[in-house]
DNA sequence: GTCATTTTTGACATCGCGTCATAAACTGGC
DNA sequence: GCCAGTTTATGACGCGATGTCAAAAATGAC
């Protein structure tokens, strides 16, 4: 598509350096852990020059999230392009989230952090929006199934209960469920032992509450779930390996605005 | 009960001083804005004696969680005094946790706070236990409502789907559907207007999934809502007026080891 | 080869945590 | 009231981190 002149082959290979190198630095201890001295180090090259291409640390986690949202994506369109009822369908998504958060822990701890005004006021406006697109892209996909489902039959709407508090009330369960599981230090104390089963459980509650058809049943239920999981996992490869992909993906804007001090190869394109 | 010399309400005073500057702190900017410096400062005392009270940031952070946690069951335990159906009583503690997020969001923050390793590995043991503690109950609060539920034959619980994970799935949805409230910069893009009501709807779902009785019924509902929401508000002062309760509270442990450099006086007692 | 532009460099200013030797304050016994 | 022993307070200091910037180096168009 467009020539890229070695140095600027460079540069892009460096920005998905850096985000190699913080990926687990992030995983391991937050953003504190996240250190521009050691990256630039580990880099062997001068921090100014790690400063070139971020402003500051919280945009390489907002870099991190954009990564994040984009491989869960992924995850969504694979499943629900697997053939089923609409609830196997719905349920396919929850699976997916279970495997990014299991494939992709790093990138699910970053989402995590970028959502933290403090950490969120810190970046840039550019790639806010970029964030806030993929993520409507996953809520739209989800917002999807459950309009198949009316569109199907399987399900009835009440005037004063909309797609969006559904995809939200399964959003916030999954969410925050998964959450719980990976902060809570005392789940298991409070009576907890399987908390992937529970959250599915949950869903399906919710689900049958809704009355959204065909209902809630165990044992062809979990033949599904273990299909879908066996499916998605063959196809999320660990991060790091589709660094360029998603790269790439970053926005063709157009009349770009400088970033605090962007790298100007890339501009020139 | 005990006599306390001038010197150790001296710095029991202290103690809660230090939380209460240090709550907006927290509230403000999250740990990051938590300066050590800044409340010794405000406090016109050394930064060496701030850190005989408590050996380190985290460490204030947890001591506001187990405030939070604390104020949190004392909600809880009014909502489950209010005599209504089983359906209404755990309806009032979906209440009491929004009254709880709007009347003493610093707390909340807190408590977020403390749920990442990073921050809670830096805590002490016996704090933590404190809060574990805090959190058993108010657990064991909402698991009563559930329980009075089966006893009252208002709930079948299939054999697969314990108590516990029913109260798993109502706090995932409600501290999933407020934390993404509160950081998910893009939920009224995304086509959520009234987030509250969202969640309270999805709870509903999720419990006439599990057909518990009565169904939901919107009207009647909400007019219990109402209720529920003055009388607890009510019953809950903000922040910081209730300190002295919340330390006395902290615990008669006798042989308690010593914290990193803690205050003698205490010990004495 | 030369010159304008882009990119790199690393020393520097700044900030905040947590420490620790030292000083001050307190307490209880006489 | 005074002294010895213990508890508490102090603040200068070491350390490690972020983000900046003027100057140096690399690049590439002609």
């Amino acid at each position: 598509m467009v020539r890229l002149t070695p140095k600027q082959r460079m540069i892009r290979l460096r920005e998905s350096q850096i985000l190699d190198l913080a990926r687990p630095m992030i995983a391991q201890g937050g953003l504190a852990a996240l250190s521009m001295d050691a990256i630039a180090h580990e880099l062997q090259t001068a921090k100014g020059t790690i400063y070139n291409h971020f402003p500051n640390k919280e945009e390489i986690v907002l870099a991190l999230a954009v990564q994040a949202v984009d491989r869960r994506l992924e995850l969504f369109n694979h499943a629900v392009m697997m053939r089923g009822t609409s609830r196997q369908r719905i349920a396919a998504i929850g699976i997916a989230c279970e495997v990014y958060v299991d494939v992709l822990p790093e990138l699910f701890r970053a989402e995590q952090i970028i959502r933290h005004e403090t950490v969120w006021g810190k970046t840039t406006g550019k790639r806010q929006e970029i964030l806030r697109n993929c993520e409507g892209r996953c809520m739209h996909t989800v917002a999807g199934v459950v309009r198949d489902a009316v569109a199907a039959g399987d399900l009835e709407l009440e005037s004063a209960y909309r797609i969006e508090d559904i995809v939200f009330g399964l959003w916030s369960l999954v969410y925050g469920g998964l959450v719980l599981e990976s902060t809570s230090p005392s789940l298991v104390d409070v009576g907890i032992v399987d908390s992937r089963a529970a959250i599915r459980r949950n869903c399906n509650s919710m689900l049958d509450g809704l009355s959204w058809r065909p209902l809630y049943e165990p044992e062809s239920y979990s033949s599904w779930i273990h299909l879908v999981r066996g499916h998605l996992q063959a196809n999320c490869p660990p991060a790091g390996l589709v660094a360029e992909r998603t790269i790439t993906q970053t926005p063709p804007d157009d009349k770009a605005k400088k970033l605090a001090k962007p790298v100007k190869s890339e501009m020139k394109l």
